[in-house]
DNA sequence: ATAATTACTTTTAATATGCAAGTAAAAAAT
DNA sequence: ATTTTTTACTTGCATATTAAAAGTAATTAT
């Protein structure tokens, strides 16, 4: 468990402390690419994250207001979770991680049509995918 | 000690395996506000981190091209550590994580005129930081 | 009624972090 | 010339985090 004390006032540092783990970007990239998850879901994703580390991560996010858990319509047992507006926000500074590795970091795969229309356009990729995610009040509906 | 495995193909993951800790973009950022820094001088930063990670994220850093250690003028102790190309490649991204903590992060401060500056003109301002960096080929000159 | 899913929790070992102290080479002061 | 200080690390150790595997409890499907 990581502990929500910032080290100090820099938004770098700040924002750091919150993301700032080989997980928790995992969890946002994989709602920022498929809109809704469920907690099965991200055990099945690539990089196979431990289902601890997941409970805490998706537990983080949650409290840190990244990512909302709703009810899995008529299931008890799962839920669904999705970007907040706050998480939502967090996409351009994955955009330009993602854009980095495929141009320095050898075997990351450029390929995906995600990236594609990214390099194509940033601009209307981010506009694009702002559009298909929920929107701001729409989180609050209760 | 990070190993520099990658858990999947996914360029945002290869880039998290290489700079998804708490300290790897601090450094970073110090460099990119500074443009060279001495061992001392990031002890000195704010986030106090400690002098084995320091010397560990350094090597990590150096290793994996993103800084590049230099000597220092006229003093065999000293070096002097600045951002590679490659390295300078991860403003953008930098500049994205500082937005979100200066707009989500309470208590993180975004008064500094570097931010006031990027909010003003995110492309201007990239293109004024690039042009004080060193440039692509000026790191390879022996 | 029974078996299978789903979302976690628990346990334990390995690894990483943080703190304090130590070291070795060079530079500065005396 | 000798001592002191600076600088860049390294080492040791306690604590915290991670990873892997197994376990659990509440549904849901058969």
């Amino acid at each position: 468990m990581r502990p929500n004390k910032n080290r100090s006032d820099c938004p770098i540092s700040s924002s750091l402390d919150i993301f700032g783990d080989r997980w928790s970007l995992l969890i946002v990239r994989d709602l920022m690419l498929y809109k809704t998850r469920t907690y099965g879901d991200f055990t099945k994703s690539e990089e196979k994250i431990a289902t601890n580390i997941l409970a805490n991560r998706l537990q983080l996010l949650e409290e840190n207001g990244i990512i909302i858990k709703l009810p899995y319509p008529d299931n008890k047992v799962k839920g669904l979770y999705r970007l907040s507006p706050k998480g939502i926000d967090l996409i351009p500074a994955l955009i330009e991680i993602a854009l980095w590795g495929v141009k320095y970091v050898s075997g990351s795969d450029g390929s995906s049509p995600f990236l594609k229309e990214v390099k194509k356009n940033k601009t209307k990729f981010l506009k694009n995918i702002m559009d298909t995610l929920p929107a701001d009040d729409e989180a609050n509906v209760h």
